[in-house]
DNA sequence: GAGTGGTCTAGACCACGGT
DNA sequence: CCGTGGTCTAGACCACTCA
């Protein structure tokens, strides 16, 4: 009746944990993994019990904490399903142009420069990779109706992200995620971001066009994977009078 | 078999809804009518689940919602406790003062000014009171070592809050939660904020020490009670480069 | 109607905190 | 030791989706 199966597994992964722990670890795995694309639906929870020998319930418990981490997205009747973070709105949820009350809209980009260059050392320590390893380089500019709304500096290791270079420039689109699932099978889902505000600097104050000294706000982003590793690291700048930024605490 | 014991509540709170939903509700109901004060334990779930008519799962699964939303607190073996909202720390984890390195502290409060007046209609409709109804409108200034860190206006309804009137200022100390909590029996348990930046007023540079358009961040909260009524609503306004506000996003 | 998730039950056993 | 929450089970029935 004992659990100990005597289960030595390679990554000793299990030291007694309870079962929903042990399953929440092995399906995140597998979505990190992408045993299952975005979209797709996972198996059934009677399945999962099944293979899994486990309960339903316990299941369920497992599935109800990667629906409330964002990772699945339930639909009575149909499934349970990998989702597919749309990023894209939540954020953009701080910006306040709307053209119309309350409509959103996917700013415009221009990319300013690509290139390769060694990490800077506080982005190589954020992103988990080796000081002075070889990174991707993007400068671009958002523009809404033609008005930069936003300046932005981003880095991605080189290494996983090599088939960027393969894209010209001018190919990239309006968003990067897309594009590095697309073609790097990297997905985003889930960030942190830090906020300040500046005066603009003579540099930022040129391609936002701004006057010397505006306020603007900084925003440094660092993006996740499903499997909470990071993967890009960005600072944006905007026109601060542009900026309202909304969170719910606790 | 039937559920529909035609049991008509009076407040119609009930049109078929889960059981651990109307649980949710009822629990949540009592807790913010005071029934078990913070740091109060709840009763067992065995008791629960009887005086309830249901089974210890769907207690469970209750308890489980409302400790996710924190308004709960569990430890095995001692029991389930109503979590004083241990606000003062997240409030400031948004600063980025510490004295010695990852050290917090509370800055000094000195109110400027306390007066009876028409809540500002933007006020009174956040607060969800009637448009014209008196407020306490408090000015105060939050200082680090003596250097104005924050400079803040904010208002209550004075129906809620009429008891603050009996204190004189300098006693206010220098967090204002644990007042309205001790004086008005209202205690914050969550909050909403909104973020932008702007180059300093003259009235704001004054207080803050600040040269003429320096940046300034400007962060605008509205404070809810457990029953998720919105209590206060306040503007702060402090330097740029002494704020980092961290979000996690998704 | 077959298949999916959604709700709920009644009870077993475990782990922890106090006495 | 007892009372608490923590884990897990096996199964019932409901609600929804889709062919």
């Amino acid at each position: 009746m004992s659990v100990g199966s005597a289960a030595k597994n390679q990554d000793a992964p299990d030291a007694r944990l309870p079962r929903y722990q042990r399953l929440h670890d092995d399906l995140t795995r597998q979505i990190a993994a992408g045993r299952w694309k975005p979209g797709d639906a996972i198996p059934p929870e009677a399945e999962l019990a099944a293979t899994h020998g486990v309960s339903v319930g316990t299941i369920r418990k497992t599935v109800d904490a990667l629906v409330a981490k964002g990772l699945l997205e339930r639909f009575q009747g149909k499934g349970t399903f990998v989702r597919r973070p749309s990023f894209d709105s939540s954020l953009f949820r701080f910006f306040r142009f709307q053209r119309q009350a309350g409509e959103r809209c996917v700013p415009q980009s221009r990319i300013l420069k690509r290139e390769v260059a060694a990490l800077p050392s506080a982005v190589a320590s954020a992103l988990d990779v080796r000081a002075g390893s070889d990174g991707i380089h993007l400068s671009r500019l958002r523009l809404i109706d033609g008005t930069p709304i936003l300046a932005e500096d981003l880095w991605v290791p080189r290494r996983e992200f090599e088939r960027l270079l393969d894209v010209p420039t001018e190919e990239f689109g309006d968003l990067l995620y897309p594009l590095y699932e697309a073609r790097c099978g990297k997905v985003v889902a889930s960030a942190e971001e830090t906020l300040t505000a500046e005066a603009v600097s003579a540099t930022y104050a040129r391609l936002l066009r701004l006057a010397a000294g505006t306020p603007v706000i900084v925003i440094e982003r660092l993006a996740f994977g499903y499997d909470r590793r990071p993967l890009e690291w960005r600072r944006s700048r905007g026109p601060a009078d542009q900026f309202r930024y909304h969170v719910e605490i606790r």
